[in-house]
DNA sequence: CCCGCTATGACAACCTAGGTGTCATTATGG
DNA sequence: CCATAATGACACCTAGGTTGTCATAGCGGG
């Protein structure tokens, strides 16, 4: 029945990664609630701000790219970049790859917003950084890819 | 200017930090969607399940413990018990310390239907298990809930 | 013992994140 | 050169989740 259980110790494993399942649906909510505390000030949406996010870190990427990127549907993102976009926030610059699908790029008030949002953030944890050590969240890192990538697999059933 | 700076390597964390938050949010999207796949075969949504899972690992609670222990809205979890008692997955038991508020407890169905959703869900888990070690979950686990605390008392500002 | 405070439950209104479905357009590659 | 796939735009919808309000009932202090 669990032929393809690799060792004796899987089923305690499995317990812990439900717990980090646990842990991810309040740590999410109340991330998201603490960047809607914050973003209001820029008048950012969360949405908004995560493509914000992905360009200051990716630099000029596509919609899709984005969508694909971040587990959000293409127009969903469409919708985002455009906010952004009438904000003044972003700017659309031409595709040497794609004609039809241009590069979304930061403009110098989005690069200023996203940094302060960040910014903000950063100081935030920088309060408990100090108990964590790298090795921690190095780890904490590649079990969550893991499982996101994991899930990303198991799309059809 | 950064005066409660305890260590060098705290720029260098921040960083690790906030990439940890960049992978809750599609892991939390993608996982919800996992969970809607499965769940509406027992009828669950999202949130019934989060009710029943926190009955099943912690016992009988009242509807504000669970609203506090998942950082949800008391009404929000009260619609999910009253769903959830209306699906005769949980019963209102008398609580000995407070008459007006009872606990909420699993019935057999319940306690079926939570087991074999998250028996379905630790199937999928384990197929990544193999790869990663207790300690890495462990860590993981602590820099999470850490994470999660941290929020918790930063509501006001 | 009573009175005010607070916690609870019930209900309603609302918000917004995010998805889906569709259509027109335009590349782009075979 | 044409078929197919990818993009953008728009409309609509779902549902997770909050907030606000009200009535009620415990409880704790005077």
């Amino acid at each position: 029945m669990r032929e393809t259980d690799p060792s004796p110790a899987t089923g305690a494993l499995t317990d812990r990664l439900a717990e980090v399942f646990d842990l991810v649906g309040p740590l999410y909510r109340r991330a998201q609630r603490k960047v809607e505390q914050d973003a209001p000030l820029e008048g950012l949406s969360v949405g908004v701000r995560a493509v914000l996010n992905m360009l200051r870190e990716h630099g000029p990427m596509t919609v899709p790219q984005m969508g694909r990127a971040q587990a959000l549907s293409r127009q969903f993102v469409q919708r985002m970049t455009n906010d952004a976009a009438g904000l003044g926030l972003v700017e659309f610059m031409p595709n040497p790859a794609h004609k039809r699908s241009s590069l979304i790029r930061l403009t110098d008030e989005g690069e200023q917003a996203i940094g302060a949002v960040v910014e903000r953030e950063r100081r935030v944890l920088r309060q408990i950084g100090g108990d964590l050590t790298e090795a921690e969240i190095d780890a904490c890192l590649r079990v969550l890819s893991r499982l996101l990538h994991l899930l990303d697999d198991i799309d059809m059933d």
